[in-house]
DNA sequence: ATTATATGGGAAAACATTTTCCTGTCAACG
DNA sequence: CGTTGACAGGAAAATGTTTTCCCATATAAT
């Protein structure tokens, strides 16, 4: 691989002239402009990356922390968020943590080590992590649908607790009384969605039966389970509202095995609106989330803050890690995009 | 960011000897390392991997080429490739191309700037364009199920062919004679397995009917798309083998919307045995592809040769980007693992 | 004519490491 | 007692860029 010492010396220049023809910092005569882009051509010359991140400070990678890539819904925002850095001329490294907080300790470390401009979190963490976190680095952090409240890092996401009302309401409106919940009560996405739940069905006059409410890990399998627990636990729901559409295809299934019809003896309403919901049959009736635009969302606000940052080390001319500057940042901002009710067939 | 210099100072020992006792590359008195380490805790020193990689030409940073992770297969391969390069402190960095040719090319000179340890294939790739990128790069390159054969370039995957032929076959011993194919030919994926469908056919006696021939692009759509154009067709058959699960679910809906019933009027066979052909009803019947070990197995290989040669370079002391030595290392590896028969519901 | 200003271009510092080369100390051995 | 070798540790080169600083030349202004 040549490098800019070679170019200079084919092209009988200073290696800061070709420096400046390549980014246009400096004007360069058109004659010498000429000789370096012959000697780039023939020499099929590309900037070493590596280098220019080390002076410049800015490596133009960006950090995902996902839970499980191989999952829909995080496949999904990945596939968003990729498409704007691209745009952006970002790169993004996966960290894939399989759920688990040691490897996203150990992943965290290695970002700072490899300095990413940003990070990207899809996996949910502990607060006190968070503000750990903050304290540790200047490093920009955005939570895309991971809904934690913590000032200074912004969050992009849906009103969940908003969109699970309104899924228990549709089955109410549809006359539903006695309505199930399936959820995961060890994520802040779980207890919000059953929050919405519960204050629909308050809103509504309804009481809520402790025997209803079943939590479990959010998969197929663990649905099934979860609705042989609802089932037999004596009375019998005539819905279920299932915090996403894993859990809900894995219930519906259960249903079927139990001899149940969907929707006639029993209905079912999921959550996120990933693919298996429009395959399953019968099709389901789940809340939309906009997944993609998430992504799309939280990149477009992580690279913002990145470029926005280092403008300001730019003029200050210092690293002020000091945190004094941070606060006056705190925009506290949260951007909430529209969620939707899609109406299939299991209600 | 505290750097090795601060460490340094804070120590009262020479740069040279922090380096030394971080990496264990010559014995450092006790007391020394002592003081090291105590100095590293105290600020929380991370050796900077840019300035490292910049002097040791190794970034420990490998490209993935996807179409779209979005896609269930590829978000699987991908997590595989993902388990085993974080095991060897890799990182992963993901191209995803959309499919689009044009985003590839600017991929790989990207991935080239970055000067990434090896590149994993998962977007198909003309011949020609392989070879264009072996004549530019010394960079190991490993396809992992793109069935392309390049001198020079390992594959990993199942025998294409003979998994088709499986497939087809098991429609055959079923007592199928009219069988469809609904195919992509604009992958040496889908040529190969059509190759295997055509190979059952003939080796069964059967003929082949031009108008069971039905191709498209891969996704539940276009499947059922393809379906209906077969129906159309006049003549019926009693199976069809797809060459894609998504390309399957979608042709049983057709065929479910057509009052067809699956398996009773028709049979389905699909092909990769992902999420969904468990969850579609009835449950679909399908070559099963070990996906994740397939990534896993990419990234040990690819690993594999990046280490080896990094050795090979460090020994002989200079850049041999002139390819002699490559030939040497031409063992033409073909991993080929195991598929395998799920029966389930749909034939 | 002389000073001031603008402008193109080169030399060298800076970035954070690793590693080679060198120096000084100490033990071993003749 | 002197030479050799081992060994710990420091100084400095090297990695490939960007950018600052400086110089020379040319043009404009006084």
């Amino acid at each position: 691989m040549p490098n800019i010492k070679m170019i200079a010396r084919k092209a009988g220049v200073s290696i800061s002239t070709v420096s400046r023809v390549m980014n246009g910092s400096k004007p360069v005569s058109p004659e010498l402009q000429k000789r370096v882009y012959d000697a780039v051509q023939q020499m099929n010359y590309k900037p070493n990356s590596i280098a220019r991140s080390l002076i410049l400070k800015k490596t133009n990678l960006i950090g995902v922390v996902v839970p499980d890539v191989s999952n829909s819904f995080h496949a999904q925002l990945l596939s968003g968020i990729e498409e704007i850095t691209a745009q952006a001329d970002y790169g993004v490294m996966i960290c894939n943590v399989y759920r688990n907080m040691k490897q996203q300790q150990k992943y965290f470390n290695l970002m700072l080590e490899r300095h990413v401009d940003g990070i990207i979190l899809l996996h949910e963490n502990t607060i006190e992590e968070l503000k750990e976190f903050q304290k540790m680095t200047t490093t920009p952090l955005v939570l895309a649908s991971v809904p934690l409240e913590v000032s200074g890092i912004p969050f992009v996401g849906i009103d969940e607790i908003g969109a699970a009302y309104d899924a228990v309401s549709h089955l109410i409106e549809k006359g539903h009384k006695e309505i199930g919940l399936i959820y995961g009560d060890c994520t802040a996405l779980g207890i919000l969605r059953k929050e919405g739940y519960e204050r629909a069905m308050s809103d509504h006059g309804l009481s809520i039966k402790k025997e209803y409410l079943t939590q479990c890990p959010c998969s197929v399998a663990y649905g099934y389970q979860a609705m042989e627990q609802l089932l037999s636990s004596g009375s019998q729901p005539t819905a279920v509202f299932c915090v996403s559409d894993e859990m809900a295809v894995g219930a519906m299934d259960c249903a079927y095995d139990k001899g149940l019809r969907v929707p006639e003896d029993i209905s079912f309403i999921g959550f996120d609106d990933i693919e298996i919901s429009q395959v399953v049959r019968p099709r389901l009736t789940t809340i939309h989330q906009p997944i993609k635009e998430i992504g799309k969302e939280a990149a477009r606000l992580l690279i913002e803050m990145i470029e926005k940052k280092s403008r300001s080390v730019k003029t200050t001319g210092f690293d002020r890690s000091s945190g004094c500057e941070q606060a006056s940042s705190k925009e506290e901002s949260r951007i909430i995009l529209k969620h939707s009710l899609v109406e299939r067939e299991t209600v």
